[in-house]
DNA sequence: GTCGGATAGTTCGATATCAAACTAAATAGA
DNA sequence: TCTATTTAGTTTGATATCGAACTATCCGAC
């Protein structure tokens, strides 16, 4: 029945909308390549930009967005004296030192967070949560790793595993 | 000065730069919370940050970061004459039109695209590729895809499959 | 010691994103 | 037909990112 010569306008071929229906696009106007691992490489990708959507609207309701929550839990996670430098908190979460810089800015001015200077070497900084700012992570987390929970909820235990292992093999840990 | 403190920072617990070492910390921090979620959304958000900078190096080789690519190839997939509106556009690639506007601005003048008006209505554009535009997508697109092949050479063909199927849980289509 | 090259952090300029305000045009209702 | 609402696209203002330039400090070679 698909034989037929004309195309209608949105069989499942015309459709640009999902991942399958870009892949029927690149074979009609270029059918000498195999879009394949275009499939792979999207759904990585759209993957990731629903995911940290769904991060950050969770983290908003406590006044956090993604950039602010990042650096937060960061610290956090670090313990309560374990102040980074914002070097290393940069390069953690692969970042420009200048992004480090205004996301520390933002942070400091709404009091969640304090540049201390390091007494060891005097261009270098610590920076720690204040009490407020580990108060609010430690509300946060909980919510968060429920939320976390909730998105994967459709994966049981093992297909976690094999997630893992196959996109570690994608990009080395 | 002292060596003992030192060599104590970093034992296996305590490394934040990798997934498990995240998890480590926020195990010491908050031994109430199971943060085994975490590394499954940190794998897919660090992989995908990973993906989409690659991709943009390679892009980079013919003149064009990653949202001007993004354009450029979704518009020529569609196919010579199929001009999408810009809602359209945004629509596919879950931006704000007002990203887009901006985008196409860029691309236009570079030459590598057209506002077209619609005939049938007078606020809705056409947006279409340049014989330019359009050349330089058929270039690019060989060593793109080339491009993402490399990338994913460390999973063969039921790897892959089984990838896109976890990640079609977490987002259906 | 002193000097020149690293390193830590900030500043600056270009670009990108979003949400909200805005303009113009289509459309639905009375 | 006239108005109210909706829709298409742009503009604007806030925020974020990067790379490059800049300041201050450290450190190694001489």
């Amino acid at each position: 029945m698909s034989q037929g010569s004309k195309a209608k306008k949105n069989q499942s071929g015309d459709d640009g909308s999902t991942l399958d229906g870009i892949l029927d696009q690149w074979r009609r106007e270029r059918p000498d390549i195999d879009p394949a691992p275009m499939a792979v490489v999207g759904a990585v990708l759209r993957t990731a930009e629903t995911l940290r959507t769904q991060v950050q609207d969770n983290w908003l309701n406590y006044g956090v967005d993604f950039p602010a929550g990042d650096v937060l839990l960061t610290l956090r996670r670090n313990g309560r004296g374990g102040g980074l430098s914002p070097s290393a908190l940069a390069k953690e979460m692969m970042l420009s030192t200048s992004a480090m810089t205004n996301r520390l800015d933002r942070l400091e001015k709404r009091g969640l967070l304090e540049r201390q200077s390091d007494p060891t070497d005097r261009r270098g900084l610590k920076i720690v949560l204040t009490e407020e700012g580990f108060a609010l992570v430690d509300e946060m987390i909980v919510s968060h790793v429920q939320n976390q929970e909730r998105m994967l909820s459709a994966l049981n235990l093992q297909e976690r595993e094999q997630l893992k292992s196959l996109l570690g093999k994608i990009v080395p840990d």
